[in-house]
DNA sequence: GCACATTTTGAACGTCGTTCAAGTTCTTTT
DNA sequence: AAAAGAACTTGAACGACGTTCAAAATGTGC
């Protein structure tokens, strides 16, 4: 009858996992959990250092998911040698929405997570496990040629990244409605689109090199 | 010694910003305010339908702030006669971050309580005060020439506004670094300015127009 | 001064995260 | 196999939270 340690550590993590699914950041309750997993609440604390630390390691799971579709995703660009930026782009930023569309509670959960938990409170393997997030894009940018400097294609990652993040997010709303998916959608196309091809009309300075014909800023 | 009713309101409502502002979202307790405010917990409930009828309000003043702020901008530009759509919206977002800088803690606590609260729960005039927000931008794009269609111009606007938002709050963290700012306003500027620069190069239907000299998508 | 309506009060209710002494189970030693 | 020690589990208890509502206090019209 009784399971091991690790299995009941599994156990509760899952069921933290779909408590956050269905009822969203505010849904994790110890009570529920303890219950559902046919424990008691003290030993919740004993497999974790308190709820927030379940909700650390639920969040990364999550990332786990975004980053293992995003790898499926460069692997199929790469079978396909695929080496414009604008459809990489586009594949990726659509398997985001994607997965937002699917994961949308567990989503906003963690972004509440971490907007609610001061960033130095957190340990650091999970701002890392979120930085790495940010290097996706970077990997992207870094086969094309007109991003060659280090630092700029980090701040374009950065940049982009954020940006359809914003989109998605900002947009989605607990109410799925049919054209929510299609409104955001044309935005995060939009705003790829144009992000990429502006790029190539900016220098490294991040000047406007040829925006209408006219030559602008410069000494 | 009383004061009346309309004071007190006002009172409780200033009291209130002030936790937000201090303590974040969760810094918004009933006992607190009612005691700073030097009346018991159930008049609030008297004032207000419950504490998130007191934060609806405390977020709509933080709305009517940044619109402030905007309009402020706009006046600005309008006097100097500035039509550059790139220009115009870089000083936009850079009164975003600025703004976000000042009232960091309050911003994010509205996008906590935006999140946590199902959309259809929201009173109408509240979602209709965030859309609002979303017409400043779409006015500036409307006097720039390349903008014509209103459709594409609400998508513009929403990708735009929205992308700018999420590179600010993506990146703003509770314990500020010097170099937040800079390293925010370096991917605002670069988003802005690609993003404009790249609308020049695509048609109504979003096709990429002129890229790298080869025209692209086709019948 | 009286009757009625309105507003304020704060004790009380249920729920939450978290703790910890006491009970239980596993491990090691003899 | 028994005893001793370590490690884990338990659930009642604590303080804090949002919210309610009968009772008290205040305001209003006559």
């Amino acid at each position: 009858m009784t399971l091991d340690h690790d299995s009941v550590r599994e156990r509760v993590l899952t069921l933290a996992e779909e408590a956050i699914a269905t009822d969203g950041h505010e849904g994790l309750k110890a009570r529920g959990i303890a219950q559902a997993a046919g424990i008691s609440v003290g030993t919740i604390y004993n497999l974790f250092e308190d709820l927030d630390g379940l909700r650390l390691q639920v969040n990364s799971r999550l990332m786990d998911r975004l980053e293992a579709v995003a790898a499926g995703v460069l692997r199929d660009l790469a079978a396909k040698h695929e080496t414009d930026a604008r459809i990489s782009l586009l594949a990726l930023a659509r398997a985001y929405v994607g997965f937002v569309e699917t994961h949308g509670r567990s989503w906003t959960a963690m972004l509440a997570f971490n907007r609610q938990v001061d960033t130095a409170s957190m340990p650091d393997w999970y701002l890392a496990r979120q930085d790495q997030l940010f290097e996706i894009i970077g990997d992207i940018l870094k086969t094309t040629s007109f991003m060659a400097d280090a630092t700029t294609r980090r701040t374009a990652s950065r940049a982009l990244w954020s940006g359809v993040h914003g989109i998605v997010t900002l947009g989605y709303r607990r109410t799925e409605t049919d054209d929510w998916a299609a409104e955001t959608w044309a935005q995060v196309e939009l705003l790829v689109t144009a992000f990429v091809a502006g790029l190539h009309h900016i220098d490294a300075a991040g000047t406007v090199r040829d925006l209408t014909g006219n030559s602008d800023g410069g000494a």
